[in-house]
RNA sequence: GGCCAGUUCGUCUAGGGGUUAGGACGCCGCUCUUUCACAGCGGUAACACGGGUUCGAUUCCCGUACUGGCUACCA
């Protein structure tokens, strides 16, 4: 509408935000999770407003002993960094719902008192013989909830037994039983609108005493004052509930903004059970632990979902700040792209001093060759940089660490001549070794005088000896290579591949 | 089943009433390299369908189909 006229620095001039990532502990952090986390990020940083981490561990049962410490890990991998959260503190702290449980049980209490909730006894034995009934179609609602057993149905004086004898009950919402649609505007889809038959007694306090989500968050995110709830989809069609909530309790809503969901190439949400079968990480520790570089990482989950509106690709987190914006957030869900994934890790590993790449990839080559140091596994790094997609693929490369057991079948039979080739690569395994020095020229200019001393061409010479000295045909400049292997090993190995291939 | 959302190349996307529908990944080819890769160049490939509205719809509206999410004392 105003697009026109608008650049992309006044697109987006919002004032500060105060947003939030609010996992749950409940596992390692999801790769969809950093994408959520990003996003709310980047508008904290690009508004100089504040990002906060909250712990969302108000589910006893799937808590993860180590789940937050993942979480935090994961964030700081990438280089993300908030402002308020359970290990810093902050102004609104706790930051850490299950430190909070006294502050949700004063406002189930204030709703219960200006009847906006009720008491309910029914057991999960009840519900499910309900839902059964229903069909399935069961919803615990204005249509429904007087044929169930809560303090709305009861008698005062039952309740009241009921609560004294100890039966556990939890604390549900009542929702108006008739007025207008619950509508709210999505900053990514517009406005929503849901009638309010739609809408159930959503459950607020479990009878463990512990909050929904439902409850918590809209709690939290006002005490913290949040003016951004930036999440996943899967959180649209509970949006009401929040909003009636807010109303409730005479407060003003924050803005909302639902990010599409990120699939799986076979469809679906990707689920660990369904990336693990297609060999996609979903922890973002499993993509450290693979050795993908975390500014490829970033730079591909920004793009899923968002683009800058022009042709820009490569991004880095502070560039990311600058560029983004709500408004260029996609609506439509998004298939994860592990092909995509390694070009951008490409493009990252090749600007990456040999240094770093070797240190990144040593504890992979470590544990096939425990004798190899960084400082051999350097040059390694150099040579190869261009033929790898990850650090780790450095481990796959045994040649430089061992002399080949094996040497391919088809490069034998297709450069390896019966007829002249164990004569040739002896004749230069003696002038290797015999040389003054050892580097690449050289080894390159005895290669040709000694194909040029036996009347055949140079490539004659240079493939059987790659085979001898790599097992395999593919692979850097051969002469880059042997400087790299050193010169024992390539006199050892030419001598052994003679004898072996004949 | 009900509710909500979505649908431009295989994938990520730009665009938007009149365009040769643009870019990126992948794939294919060429160049470079006596190998492989990187890089460069070129190619392949898309507006889900049906009705409207309109001089003109891929673009706007309505349906249908399909996809996904939600429908827990999980988040």
């Amino acid at each position: 509408m105003w697009r026109f006229c608008s650049t992309p620095m006044s697109d987006s001039a919002l004032a500060p935000v105060r947003v939030r990532f609010a996992p749950s502990p409940t596992g390692s952090l999801h790769i969809g999770g950093l994408r959520t986390a990003l996003y709310n990020y980047l508008l904290a940083r690009q508004t100089g407003g504040a990002f906060l981490l909250r712990i969302e561990d108000t589910d006893r049962d799937r808590f993860v002993e180590g789940a937050e410490a993942d979480i935090q890990e994961s964030l700081r991998w990438v280089g993300m960094d908030w402002d308020e959260g359970p290990d810093r503190g902050g102004p609104r702290a706790p930051y850490r719902q299950s430190e909070r449980t006294d502050r949700y049980r004063d406002i189930v209490q204030q709703l219960l008192e200006s009847g906006h909730a009720y008491l309910a006894f029914d057991t999960k034995e009840e519900l499910d013989a309900a839902r059964t009934a229903a069909g399935d179609a069961f919803a615990y609602d204005a249509a429904s909830r007087m044929t169930m057993r809560n303090s709305l149905s009861l008698p005062a004086d039952e309740v009241q037994r009921l609560v004294e004898a100890g039966m556990p009950y939890v604390v549900r919402f009542k929702v108006p039983e008739r007025g207008e649609p619950v509508v709210f505007t999505d900053l990514v889809r517009g406005d929503v609108s849901i009638p309010l038959d739609r809408v159930d007694d959503q459950v607020l306090l479990k009878s463990d005493g512990f909050p929904t989500y439902h409850l918590a968050n809209v709690v939290d995110d006002h005490d913290m004052q949040i003016t951004h709830v930036i999440r996943g989809e899967e959180w649209l069609p509970s949006t009401p509930k929040h909003v009636l909530l807010y109303r409730a309790l005479g407060w003003d809503a924050p803005q909302f903004a639902h990010l599409s969901l990120i699939l799986s190439p076979t469809g679906g949400k990707l689920s660990k059970r369904s990336a693990d079968k297609l060999g996609i990480p979903v922890n973002v520790a499993q993509y450290r632990d693979v050795g993908y570089d975390p500014r490829a990482v970033v730079n591909f989950l920004a793009l899923l979902g968002w683009n800058p509106g022009d042709d820009r690709e490569r991004f880095t987190l502070p560039e990311l700040v600058d560029a983004f914006s709500l408004e260029r957030l996609g609506d439509a869900p998004v298939t994860f792209s592990l092909d995509k994934l390694a070009w951008f890790n490409g493009l990252y590993l090749r600007d990456t001093p040999a240094e770093d790449l070797a240190a990144m990839a040593l504890p992979a080559v470590q544990a096939k060759h425990p004798d190899v140091t960084l400082d051999a596994l350097v040059p390694v790094a150099d040579l190869m940089r261009e033929r790898i997609a990850f650090a780790n693929d450095l481990a796959d490369f045994d040649y430089f660490f061992e002399d080949p057991a094996v040497y391919d079948e088809a490069g034998v039979a297709k450069r390896w001549k019966p007829e002249h080739s164990a004569a040739l690569v002896r004749a230069y395994a003696d002038a290797v070794e015999a040389a003054p020095s050892f580097d690449a020229e050289t080894l390159e200019t005895l290669l040709r005088q000694t194909a040029d001393a036996a009347g055949v061409k140079a490539a004659d010479l240079i493939h059987p000896v790659r085979i001898a000295t790599t097992g395999t045909t593919a692979g850097a400049s051969l002469f880059h290579t042997l400087e790299v292997l050193g010169r024992d090993a390539v006199v050892r190995r030419l001598r052994t591949a003679a004898d072996r291939l004949g």
